[in-house]
DNA sequence: ATTTAGTTCAACCAAATGGTTGACAAATGT
DNA sequence: ACATTTGTCAACCATTTGGTTGAACTAAAT
């Protein structure tokens, strides 16, 4: 196997395999439209990945090993939880813009699959004990209100993840199209942050 | 067809279809697990409601309207926004707690059809105008800092809806069990609440 | 008692789908 | 040059899956 640039046939499957297993899920893809749009013949999908699970299984670890770090940012950061809150408002926010079906697809498949999110998040433990820390320390020293780190990390996930998640949603009940909806989005790069300050800043 | 007690059968078949559909989806919810579970033969499924794409419509539609009413209250109930606020958050994560599957379901759903998702908003338009004038009032009258009521209606459905959307992830993430994560939620109640309060209020 | 309409199911069916095979070409090593 | 490995594809295959059919059974209506 040549390292040179990675068989090209090989990475076009799998860059058609994120698209649509991203876009539909495990059980509506097709084998068949994954080749289509990879433009290759069915069989090579085989040849390279032998399943359509192990097919799903690079995918999905592909997607997870890149969302994962950027929340794990919250919980293992050094610098400050206004910094860290100001940071990963806008890095996170920018980034999910430019790939705006990734945190709906793990939500989706680890909600599919719970063996699997079990799995997954055994092998490489997250530990928030950090992130408490911190809390309990700007708590007692008057910087920040009483308030519990999980109930902050899920709220500070909330507000970031969700409008990506439940777009429909929310384009549904606020009447906006596409273009306003991204515009909302942008606009909760410093909304957010400022957001969850004034809640706990005293 | 008597309407003494609806056709049980009839019935049996919408409530396997509810608990299959919400928790597979619809591609990956199959006929015979819905007939199996309504412990009814795979034609009953067809003689009352032709296909399954129907069975689905009507599952969906069922959960869509129990859902939507509850998120309305945000833009149209009467009272002020403090009352607004903690209202919505204590019944919505009451009712949810009795229905999990429920939120990731529509979500899901109407992520994966957007034509599906455009057509029933475009049905009974919801209108924010309402809303969005309580909140120019109030700021208008020092009651809150100033917010764009599109942002805060986004905050009030992330900071509710996300954790059980995203269960699996925050339970990963926190490394908990189910116990301890509905006994974050009950918390929520009035958790969440306060924390909105808190972002707004002057 | 007989018709009629509604209900239920076992047995089928056609299409879709994930996966396999075998032949063949293109590199690659010797 | 030759042999061996690697890559590619058209044609198949077995199973699953949504859906149909026709016969039997029930219960009310005539």
């Amino acid at each position: 196997m040549e390292i040179t640039e990675s068989n090209t046939t090989e990475s076009s499957i799998l860059n058609a395999a994120k698209g649509i297993f991203q876009r539909k899920g495990m059980a509506a893809a097709r084998m068949q439209e994954i080749a289509d749009e990879a433009g290759i013949n069915k069989s090579m999908l085989h040849y390279y990945y032998r399943s359509k699970q192990l097919l799903f299984e690079a995918v999905f670890k592909s997607a997870f090993s890149t969302l994962a770090p950027q929340l794990n940012e919250i919980i293992n950061a050094d610098n400050s939880l206004f910094d860290k809150i100001i940071n990963f408002t806008q890095n996170y926010i920018t980034f999910i813009v430019k790939h705006p079906y990734l945190p709906n697809f793990i939500i989706q498949e680890l909600n599919r699959n719970p063996e699997f999110a079990r799995k997954l998040f055994s092998e490489k433990m997250p530990n928030i004990d950090k992130f408490r820390k911190q809390i309990e320390n700007d708590v007692t020293n008057g910087l920040i209100k009483p308030i519990n780190a999980e109930q902050l990390f899920i709220n500070i996930l909330a507000l970031n993840v969700f409008p990506f998640v439940g777009a429909p949603l929310i384009k549904g009940f606020l009447n906006i199209d596409d273009k306003d909806f991204l515009k909302l989005m942008h606009e909760r790069k410093i909304e957010v942050s400022d957001f969850i300050i004034n809640a706990i800043k005293i």
